[in-house]
DNA sequence: TTATTTTCTTATCAATTGATAAGGCATAAA
DNA sequence: TTTATGCCTTATCAATTGATAAGAAAATAA
């Protein structure tokens, strides 16, 4: 977790292990619920090893994934307590997973410790921004195909990890059309 | 300004004409560029009075409306700093406007100064990850008809105020389906 | 290995949305 | 007033995507 921190920010060995202290390792199987929809739990995440998809739960309960959160990575929703509203996704492993975990609330506490956790709550923020600025552009300015073929350039690892049907379901299409748009693909490739 | 930032950090009168200090003032005529897509000028942005709308411009020339930015509201891309991008959106008044305009490098070196402003920083950037948050959802989970209707609850002060095709812009379909939409809504009104 | 389950593909038809063009309607300008 | 201009609606047809069902292929279990 350390070295996934360096980009953001230097932490003494002191600050590190007071950082350190709130979380808690845990380790999943393969699709297994870490955290279901509609629960008002906020926790932040970090993954050590292992692959994670966080999705919404619609109303009519179809599940879109948010997003892939794969090794080295954090993730969580870091301003869920500036509502009052549950947290909308849920949480599962897409590999055997070890990942650490601790209370948001508890993370939001060391803010008032100490500056440089205050420090790493902005970067955080903000690399969580530029990633959901880009997918909101590839949402609303690409058409499907153009989606994928970013996705591919953008994920080339997840390809190969990720069940097509939730990647059809990241892109915000169903499985049967993103198989329509690999073949059409195909085709043009032999030209 | 000072009564928005309230809701994010409690400024002391020497703080706030600190960060006062780097904003200049202008005044925009409807229908008038603030920023051109594609330029490398990183800001931050206040909106006194009247109304901004920040768009993406995509490779073929299209146009999506990204946000909609009305008086006591703060904007601008936050995290551009940290990446080697230019800025992907342009800004236009959609209202005779006044807004405040600092340089966001001017707004980013305040953080080393005081921390209040490193707080007003991290607030400010989880304040745009809820805001992304629902907009990202909302896109992959609803379908053009739903969007249009969460709109209207969502932003039901805007709906007189911005053109329909700016609206339809923003969800991401023409004006024409958008026309159709509201037809179909009315209808099902009379039942 | 075989059997079972999961994932992916294909086909067909329906629904949604886009593209284009034409016209209506309002507001503002001449 | 008439004339523009900008915005909205409607109609038609095309392209995209969804829904469903059936089967193929691949991965996993027995």
């Amino acid at each position: 977790m350390r070295k996934a921190l360096a980009d953001w920010v230097d932490l003494t060995d002191n600050q590190f292990s007071q950082l350190a202290e709130i979380f808690n390792s845990r380790t999943v199987k393969a699709k297994q619920d870490i955290l279901l929809p509609h629960t008002s739990v906020h926790k932040i995440y970090f993954v050590c090893d292992g692959l994670l998809r966080f999705y919404y739960l619609s109303d009519r309960g179809v599940e879109s994934n948010k997003a892939f959160v794969a090794e080295n990575t954090f993730a969580g929703a870091l301003a869920a307590l500036n509502l009052d509203l549950p947290v909308l996704y849920g949480i599962q492993a897409l590999e055997p997973t070890t990942y650490l975990v601790a209370r948001l609330q508890d993370f939001v506490d060391l803010y008032e410790q100490d500056y440089a956790f205050e420090r790493l709550g902005r970067k955080f923020a903000e690399w969580l921004l530029i990633r959901k600025e880009l997918r909101t552009r590839s949402l609303l300015q690409q058409q499907a195909k153009q989606r994928y073929v970013s996705f591919m350039q953008n994920y080339s690892g997840l390809i190969s990890r990720v069940p097509q049907y939730h990647i059809a379901s990241y892109l915000g299409i169903t499985e049967v059309s993103l198989s329509r748009i690999k073949r059409e693909l195909a085709k043009k490739q032999h030209f």
